[in-house]
DNA sequence: TGTACATCAGTGAACGCGCGTTCACTGATGTAC
DNA sequence: TGTACATCAGTGAACGCGCGTTCACTGATGTAC
């Protein structure tokens, strides 16, 4: 689409596009802001004209994926509407299915070291793709009897870990790690059993 | 001990130390020889007499992390039989313990990007630590109905991953993020509404 | 006990490298008249 | 339509830095006689 030549027409997205890839081959320790700049076609000294520094450009892509995350979490909720547990379910597979298309998102996000609190900005944004967890977890917190019901936010925060323990350790090519089981299975039979022992589905399967 | 001067005496062990506070305080990024060696009191060039380079000592590192961690699970499991729950419930709480205690070997084993395969020894230890947890799971799977009963590894390795998302995510002074709820707790709970969905506790609490 | 000598742990200077960042610049683009 | 000019995205050379690694060396230690 650019026109290429001397002005690149969309330098600023496509180092960030540069960034993401190397970040997902490399982790966030492999991206250089000299090679993104060089994947991109152009000089490192470019990247400054769109970007404070090294730092400013994960950010960035870390809040494009905290967008893209909360959307799509929003949207795996939706569609499990009105059923509380259809919605939470869903939520917990668009978890996973986001860490799988959006690796480099992901590592931007949670792996790469750069503070949530960096910006208002990006803040608000994690918050955003948090609540939705929560409100899933909020909505399912009300078919269990008020007297054993444990705190919403607490076994939202429950899933996140599992699902985030089952990427890290399952859903990537690990070295030399070997996954027993297929990541999606993991998760779901894992988030199935927890849902048992909270009694919001049958005991037996 | 060391007698201080030309020779230091136990300079091997002195850079595995250093490497492991350095880690632990700015992570596997921030861990550089250099530093390791200039907290050791000793110039870089030294440790080429004991590593071969920086992959070699963060190796060493996370090895005897692997040997201290395999020991205290299978200290835990053994602590808590004959009972088989008590035996799975104590690995679980052994496996945070062991992550706050040791931040330094757990980035080194988990988080540093080194292959378990980089030699049969660490593969070897890695193996061995695994191996307790999946045994304390298979004992307690022996209490489960055979047609209703879910593979040993697979609820191994949903308790692996549920305590890894923990530690990641609530047991570290992450930027930004705050803990709704002590690590332990959480854990705790979550291994608790886990079990009684495998119909292995009580119901009711 | 004393001396000669082998061993080897640690030194310090040097290297090449790629990094992030700065700077004065240049040349393409778009707009005013 | 054509020219003059302002804007600004990207250049390329340069910087200082700390890194991992190498090398010939030195000086402490331990052992043989």
């Amino acid at each position: 689409m650019a026109k290429r030549g001397y002005h690149h027409g969309n330098l600023r997205q496509a180092l960030v596009d540069a960034a993401l890839e190397l970040i997902t081959e490399k982790g966030p320790t492999g991206f250089t802001l000299s090679e993104a700049a060089k994947q991109a076609g152009v000089t490192p000294a470019a990247v400054y004209r769109h970007f404070e520094g090294r730092e400013d450009l994960i950010a960035e892509a870390a809040m494009q994926g905290y967008e893209i995350f909360a959307d799509v979490m929003q949207y795996a909720y939706e569609s499990g509407q009105p059923s509380a547990l259809a919605a939470f379910e869903a939520t917990g597979r668009a978890y996973l299915a986001f860490a799988r298309k959006h690796p480099g998102h992901y590592i931007a996000m949670f792996e790469s070291g750069i503070s949530v609190n960096r910006t208002p900005e990006l803040a608000a944004l994690s918050t955003r793709a948090r609540s939705v967890l929560e409100r899933a977890a909020n909505d399912l917190s009300q078919h269990i009897p008020p007297e054993k019901r444990p705190p919403a936010s607490m076994f939202s925060a429950h899933i996140w870990a599992l699902s985030h323990g089952v990427v890290e350790l399952f859903a990537r090519n690990s070295p030399g790690t070997t996954a027993p089981f297929p990541p999606e299975e993991l998760l779901e039979t894992g988030i199935g059993v927890y849902l048992r022992g909270l009694g919001l589905i049958e005991p037996d399967q």
